[in-house]
DNA sequence: AATGATAAGTTATCAGTGATAGATTGTTGT
DNA sequence: ACAACAATCTATCACTGATAACTTATCATT
């Protein structure tokens, strides 16, 4: 006789699936402190309880466990700026609230953003395609709604650029210039952090809208 | 008797201080490669010729070479944009100029810019103290002169911003990230490259002069 | 209950990393 | 020729990410 049915895994100790996240909450918990390269695959072991080689039965690598966060990250950015695009019209409060929810984004999810927007592809060619290839998708899944909230303006009229994609490429790279400086130059003597992020806010709106 | 001439080291295989610099070509050339984390000080020395561990008879950490890379990536940015600058008048478009000036550096030395712009180094807590110091001092000079740009047209009266510090930050900021996506996203579609960099460009101008 | 299959985790180990210690070589001024 | 010394090498350290082989716990079936 054969089964159809599917067998289940063992659940005293290891709690099976649920372990993958204990591990990634290690994973993420560290990674925020020190930052990837500077956490060993067995502080997280020890973080999560279990043995270092027993990590690579849930991920390939330690970059994988990176790219798991990241696109969970992601998913928290394109849940935020979807959330904070509905909430009005499309006004000139509301686009410099669009672009706060991105730099507030990189800010507080700065590995994510390293893994997206910051780490190059040349690194390794296969690096790109078996685990940076995800966070770049859900990255720019991300840019693709900030494409279509420029359009809402741009439809209006709002905008100085007629070409909406030449638009958002723009506005992108300024929002992008300040977060990863703030994140790969934090040593640097910025003024006061608010105040520069509203600047900085502020100029591209009036750069870009009329 | 006692010489009061200083000794000179040997010269004959090893160049003597010409080594240091050897060392650093090859280094560079790696580090714009694959990275500083992912070149190894060893893959170093065999491109310098050398053995591993006489590259820190030069440099105390391998972390210490990328920042001797960074100290001049930023003396030749500090030469171009002092000798851009001379060129006139506080007008709308010698300050794009100016910025032009910037970009184009990025654009035509993507390796010094990494190492001095985008190339994270460790996050070590002693790594801050001991090399970065350098580098950051040598940043501030470029910023400086980028800021003494921005401080004549503030004196004119013609950037939004009062306070010179911030509105030289924020360009910056609005620069780097322009060049630093076409550096490390060249894949990405773009709009054609020089409407991109004047739309960007135009766009600055118009969120910092009035 | 005993069994075979399989999932999950272990210990032991690999090659490669940055960095250091100590021996060795080569050049120098006397 | 020789002592001094800089420059470099070989050997090695502790640690890294990752793999192999073995052991243990759970399951479905008899």
């Amino acid at each position: 006789m054969k089964t159809s049915t599917t067998r289940s895994p063992r659940k005293a100790k290891g709690h099976g699936a649920e372990r993958r996240e204990e591990i990634l909450a290690a994973a993420l918990t560290l990674f925020s402190e020190r930052g990837v390269h500077a956490v060993s695959t067995r502080q997280i072991a020890e973080l999560a309880g279990i043995s270092q080689p027993a990590l690579y039965a849930y991920f390939t690598t330690k970059d994988d466990m990176a790219a798991e966060l990241c696109v969970r990250a992601f998913a928290t950015l394109v849940e935020r700026m979807g959330a904070a695009r509905v909430e009005g019209q499309p006004t000139v409060e509301n686009f410099e609230r669009s672009l706060r929810v991105y730099v507030d984004f990189g800010i507080e999810n700065p590995n994510p953003y390293r893994v997206a927007f910051m780490i190059e592809k040349s690194h390794d060619g296969a690096f790109l395609e078996k685990t940076a290839g995800r966070p770049l998708i859900a990255g720019l899944e991300a840019f693709g709604l900030f494409r279509d909230m420029v359009g809402e303006y741009q439809a209006e009229g709002l905008t100085v650029l007629d070409d909406a994609q030449l638009a958002t490429q723009t506005l992108w790279a300024g929002l992008h210039g300040l977060v990863s400086l703030l994140i790969a130059r934090a040593e640097f003597p910025w003024v006061e952090r608010e105040t520069l992020i509203a600047a900085h806010i502020a100029m591209l709106r009036r750069g870009a809208l009329k």
